[in-house]
RNA sequence: GUACCUGUAGCUCAGCAGGAUAGAGCAACGGCCUUCUAAGCCGUGGGUCGGGGGUUCGAAUCCCUUCAGGUACGCCA
């Protein structure tokens, strides 16, 4: 039940005007700062200039004209305002039947029906370590992939995977004077990143190992079987660890085509600008001069010949429009590329495709330690494994001291630990620079994940408790008896899921589910503190409450979920 | 130099396709467990919304300007 729509549909009834439609009159609703005043409210400030009326004569005339259908037990002009009181009953009854009705579906909808939409994100490079840099793009994309299908679009995840360059020419050279295979085996990424490392290192001394990095990178461009075999097994040696990493925070991909796949897709980009006269020469380079979008030109070819990072992002456009049809493209990345992306989306559109539009830079605020920017060559680093097993050792150790006799308490540990990583991660806009703080991220009180967890737990608890005794007894539930404020607050908040999951896509912002899955704990722990459900000495009352328990777990549950964070049922 | 992002309570941030007294968490202080998980709940204090102009019946929100912090600007990705 859309109930901003009952209320737009009434005043439009009354209002008699061909200027407004239905949709305008919902735009306009607001929700009153204070409940109070009322629970809907139309503002009436826009008419007037066209009626040359006071707003307040407006409301007041116009609050007398409007019927009160179902739904409205009163209607009243206060200032500019019209506010609408809901029948309290009826709404307790439209919210809980829904939920009980639709469960984990309640809140979805088709907006989306029929349309792709391509997320890139995550993207770390091969051969080096997941850190701390990598969490944002990649919890940020997952969470847009789960809310975009929720509202009926097809979400397509990308991992466009670092995994071509010539470092991977340093690799082998550094591989081939330094590294063996049994410690490359056991020690995985770290092994290779210390190769990196200590390329670097000795490259400044010895600037000519530079050239042979090149040339092995010349060597896999062409084919080499030795070349190539390495970098199969470097790749294939880091993928093992992406995957347990992506395991654990419960991220999947639809694809893992990255860099080495759109190798051959290249040439024909490049022919195709040639070919629209949009390619220029430069000091040496190719370009496509964009002047007159006052924007620095987009490097398309090096002065050698060799393709660069736009070059591929748009062999890989081209790839993607084709393959999926996507009506959009987001690329999740942080916000320092933004020109990048600004730039190479002009050059789509300058090459005459009006798909252009659909390609979306999703940029995210910088990470930085309180030692400097994150950089892996300095050692500047988080490593992901390291802060996800602090936060789970944080959790064990709560356990351990709040519910000792809790079965399971590793798996439950894991999930929260790793929850209240997620949940911070996207508890603030994307584009706010973060500075990280361990202290911050594994901190389980207030509005965090452990927070909402634990609602959703005490929820959890509470049916179980209740089915235990008597099982489920189907009888009607007398709604009148949720009309106190805290089950009121409650029902409100959970008739605002859909039209939030809803805004959270249309700006690209997961965190909008996440201050609402707050919002709601928040107003389901002052209603579980006022009331007594189990023990409240009355069996209409308490199955009443029951069914506001059972809607309050199944909505913090699907929230949860599109956060790309577990619901434990206990902890 | 040019462009982009940010500036709201001591700290971290919501609120910004204009609207009713500017909200939350943390931190501080004071209450609440013989009853459903106290990872909780209730309360108190704390803000010239960076500054200055403008538009408007109405501006934290829109426009201009200025200051502060961050980032990017050609052969890395």
């Amino acid at each position: 039940m859309d109930f901003t729509k009952e209320i737009a549909t009434l005043i439009y009834a009354a209002a008699n005007d061909t200027a407004l439609s239905i949709e305008s009159i919902v735009e306009m609703i607001e929700i009153p700062p204070n409940p109070e005043m009322g629970d809907y409210a139309f503002p009436c400030f826009k008419f007037a200039k066209a009626f040359r009326k006071a707003p307040p004569i407006i409301a007041k005339e116009l609050c007398e004209t409007i019927n009160h259908g179902e739904f409205v037990s009163d209607i009243v002009a206060n200032g500019g305002y019209i506010n609408f009181f809901m029948d309290k009953a009826c709404f307790a009854r439209e919210v809980l039947q829904e939920i009980a009705q639709k469960g984990a579906s309640y809140g979805k909808s088709t907006v989306g029906c029929g349309q792709n939409v391509l997320i890139d994100y995550s993207s770390p490079n091969i051969a080096k370590p997941f850190h701390v840099g990598h969490l944002r793009s990649t919890m940020i994309g997952n969470a847009l992939y789960n809310i975009f299908n929720f509202i009926g679009y097809t979400s397509v995840g990308i991992n466009h995977l670092g995994d071509w360059g010539t470092q991977f020419g340093k690799m082998i050279v550094a591989y081939k004077k330094w590294g063996d295979k049994e410690t490359v085996e056991q020690e995985g990424v770290k092994e290779l990143n210390r190769l990196y490392v200590k390329y670097h290192d000795a490259a400044k001394e010895q600037p000519s190992m530079d050239d042979e990095a090149r040339s092995w990178f010349v060597k896999m461009q062409t084919g080499d079987d030795e070349a190539l075999q390495l970098w199969k097994w470097f790749t294939d040696v880091s993928m093992i660890e992406f995957n347990k990493m992506y395991e654990r925070l419960g991220v999947t991909f639809d694809s893992f085509a990255g860099e080495s796949f759109y190798n051959d897709k290249m040439e024909a980009v490049v022919a195709e600008l040639k070919e629209k006269h949009l390619l220029v020469e430069s000091d040496g380079a190719m370009i496509v001069d964009l002047e007159k979008y006052n924007m620095p030109p987009c490097l398309i070819l090096r002065r050698d010949g060799g393709t660069l990072y736009p070059t591929r992002d748009i062999a890989a456009a081209f790839y993607r429009k084709n393959t999926y049809d996507f009506s959009k493209c987001l690329y999740i990345t942080a916000l320092d590329q933004n020109l990048h992306f600004a730039q190479w989306f002009k050059v789509i559109g300058e090459m005459g495709y009006e798909w252009e539009k659909d390609l979306v830079h999703i940029p995210f605020g910088l990470v930085s330690l309180d030692t400097g920017k994150l950089s892996t060559r300095e050692g500047n680093v988080v490593l992901m494994d390291d802060l996800l097993n602090e936060a789970v050792a944080k959790a064990a150790n709560i356990i351990d001291e709040k519910n000792p006799s809790l079965e399971n308490k590793q798996q439950v540990a894991e999930k929260v630990g790793i929850g209240a990583i997620v949940f911070n991660d996207l508890y603030n806009s994307r584009i706010k620079d973060v500075l990280f703080s361990m202290d911050k991220m594994i901190n389980f009180e207030g509005e965090t994940g452990p927070y909402v967890q634990y609602t959703h737990a005490r929820a959890s608890s509470v049916l179980g408790k209740a089915s235990k005794v008597e099982g489920s007894t189907a009888q009607a539930i007398d709604y009148q008896l949720l009309t106190d404020e805290s089950s009121v607050g409650v029902f409100k908040l959970l008739a605002q899921f859909n039209e939030k999951v809803v805004d959270a896509a249309y700006k690209y912002e997961p965190y909008i589910v996440t201050r609402y899955v707050v919002d709601l704990a928040q107003a389901f722990n002052r209603f579980y503190n006022e009331n007594n459900i189990l023990n409240c000495g009355d069996e209409n009352l308490k199955q009443a409450r029951l069914a506001v328990v059972d809607a309050v777990k199944t909505v913090l549950a699907s929230g949860l979920t599109l956060l790309g964070i577990a619901a434990p049922d206990k902890m």
